[in-house]
DNA sequence: TTGCCGGGTGTTACACTATATCAATTTTTG
DNA sequence: CAAAAATTGATATAGTGTAACACCCGGCAA
């Protein structure tokens, strides 16, 4: 069983839970959620851990729907720009969004072994990046934390 | 005149008190800052905001010194590894330390139009980090806040 | 001296990541 | 329905990064 945060969880449901809460979003936005970008996030949720665009072609191939870099690339800028999910800088890949529709200055632990991601919120001191930036006179628009490490169970199981 | 944390100061006198540092730490921890690592630097340096690593390599050839990605990537990596510079991860591309020999969670103000990095120290918590991390159980290695938006003199001047 | 060994460099080739472009199709809207 | 907009399909190509091997040069031990 995967894990989520690096605690486990009923991961059938988890992704049930979190595919009817974009779905929700999108009809409420007026959002197009297409089979290719549903199948995408599903795919991003399915293994709760950042996947490459490569990644996702790979697997659209292996259940008989193969696709061009374009398709992937297009998905997942649909889905990161609303905010269903979230791309790590550091890895090149992708990881569905834990909480849609909220905050904007997530914190990410990244593994370095398993690229598990958990997506923690506001570790980040809004005041205290408001103050850095201002200091500088610098008006930020979007910020991230991206921290590496160990997860616990690749510490637990080297 | 470029600007440094989006003020203007003395740029010619930046580069050599910064290279100068790096020589010194060089000598102290019996590292080779060889003509190629030096002259990275250097570019890094004087443009003075994040540099791709074929930004650097076509530097390298105007001046009448070309060389192959590996050179680049090479210089780069000693250069990072020793906290000399920085990759940027949201650019794909590097910008000189702005403190050599200090702390680990650097806060980044990219500005989105002319990609000008300002290093800022400490914005992020490392009280708030490290409880995050606990939380999940997750041992962090590194962190980065990256930060993007639009600077001071790109705002003024569109 | 000789020979080894390690780090650094030069070079070729290639792998991985991402986007431009245009045509074809579907969906939305007036 | 017709026009406009959004989405998809497909080809080609741009941009980023690394593997692998040969070579050179310095130190150092036999």
């Amino acid at each position: 069983m995967a894990s989520f945060g690096f605690r486990g969880h009923d991961h059938t449901a988890c992704v049930a839970d979190r595919m009817a809460a974009v779905e929700a979003q999108c009809a409420e936005k007026k959002l197009q959620l297409t089979p290719i970008r549903r199948r995408v996030l599903e795919l991003l949720l399915e293994h709760h851990k950042a996947l490459g665009a490569y990644d996702i072609l790979k697997a659209l191939e292996a259940e008989g729907r193969p696709a061009q870099p374009p398709v992937a690339y297009r998905a997942l800028d649909f889905l990161t720009t609303h905010g269903f999910a979230h791309k790590i800088e550091r890895l090149n890949a992708f990881v569905a969004c834990s909480d849609p529709g909220h905050g904007h200055a997530p914190t990410f632990l990244i593994c370095r072994d398993c690229n598990t991601v958990a997506e923690e919120p506001g570790t980040l001191s809004r005041e205290a990046l408001a103050e850095t930036a201002n200091l500088a006179g610098f008006q930020i628009e979007k910020a991230v934390v991206e921290a590496e490490g160990v997860c616990p169970l690749c510490r637990d199981e080297p």
